[in-house]
DNA sequence: GACGAATTCAAACAGATGTTTTAATCATTT
DNA sequence: AAATGATTAAAACATCTGTTTGAATTCGTC
């Protein structure tokens, strides 16, 4: 018989954690319900962690840095064409948000993360912005080229949210849009139709910005815009 | 002089909670802390209202009922084009959730609704539904009509959440927002930007996917689609 | 101005919460 | 097997929680 080692004291209260968590939020959880689902006894929180605010730090440390090392940032081709730099990103953005086992995978600690976009809590302020912010980045590389040298930085901003915004919003929503539509954003069929359509549909809205960006027909708006950056 | 009439016990209270409650959520808040911003006793927090539970309903309920009083979702002339009627629709959305006072409005009582949305509680559970439901079949009919005939459910959903998504993320995602930009989602002036943008994004995306649905050149990847509803 | 109802207050209550304590158990080494 | 250190268990602790109580105060009305 395999020597099926059963999984450590830390790691069931920390399995544990992230379901009570994630489904409660951090104050409404308490330790008494994550050890009891644990099986294990209260006092082993505080010995293996050192407080409860200390194991939510750890959970969310841990969620993180596994979910970005299962979907990192950077799994295309820097010299690709912008198109399919995008692709890659819409796809590892939604397989990072949506896989089961991804930051909002499956129910349970699912929904911690969204509550940490919506309410960053000082706990997972600096992670959640340093993953955020060089995430960004890369986005805003990619948009900033199929935007073309007139777009000034607000217009690459717009653009961000318009892709990021699209993705998001099936982790984000989850409950609503599961419950308005019959849809499982974790389907991994539907992920990859999920990037198909985020993709296409942003390209030709960001060629939309590129259009009125070089050719600002009507409504010239704001005669105050420099272009020459 | 004006008799300058102090406020109501009652709506002392049910300000203070807006703001505590939108900060905590429902359990991190506590009626003291309710009580002393409002500056009356604990005890009167069960007289006026029942119970914290009680509270939190009635709050929810006044925060959307009056927001959406204020930026309704029938803005615009039914038998307008769709391209206009998608504009009203993106811009109602916006300043619904974004403008000061709106649901998202001012720090406070703004993390609420994006607090619910990710994780709505019991409490407001019909209520968001209630409220959102609606609103999402009104945004689902402007898109069916830009989409075309070809549009199945499922098209329609995927385009209704690429529209809605890029204006829930400034009200979801606004901590992140204004840390990782300058910028300030609640401006009257970038609100009407923003529903220009939103607009035209997403008039291109949902053209493109509309040329896609009629002329399926390339990827015949799904050969069981039946168009003739 | 007095009566009665509505409102406000200070205090207390019962239960839950995170944490600590102290002793028991387990594993490892000698 | 004894000793040592790490781990687990049961109980208690101090604090905080929403809520209730009962008296004091205010308000409208006769």
């Amino acid at each position: 018989m395999g020597q099926m080692e059963e999984k450590s004291t830390r790691d069931r209260i920390l399995e544990a954690a992230g379901e009570i968590f994630g489904l409660q939020g951090f104050k409404a959880a308490t330790v008494r319900d994550i050890c009891r689902k644990a099986g294990v006894n209260v006092a082993l929180v505080n010995y293996h962690f050192g407080s409860k605010e200390n194991l939510y730090r750890e959970l969310g440390r841990d969620l993180v840095t596994q979910t970005f090392s299962r979907f990192p940032v950077d799994v295309f081709d820097p010299d690709a064409p912008a198109e399919v730099r995008l692709r890659a990103f819409v796809h590892a953005t939604l397989s990072r948000l949506l896989s089961p086992g991804g930051l909002t995978g499956y129910p349970g600690r699912g929904q911690l993360m969204a509550r940490e976009l919506a309410d960053p809590s000082p706990i997972l302020d600096n992670l959640v912005e340093d993953f955020i912010r060089p995430t960004a980045q890369v986005l805003a590389g990619i948009v900033a080229e199929l935007l073309g040298p007139e777009a000034r930085d607000r217009d690459v901003m717009k653009g961000q949210i318009s892709v990021i915004g699209q993705c998001s919003h099936y982790a984000v929503a989850r409950p609503l849009i599961t419950r308005l539509f019959a849809f499982d954003p974790s389907d991994q069929q539907n992920i990859e139709d999920l990037a198909d359509h985020v993709t296409r549909f942003s390209l030709a809205g960001l060629a939309s910005m590129r259009q009125r960006l070089e050719h600002p027909t009507e409504k010239p708006s704001d005669p105050s815009r420099n272009k020459g950056d």
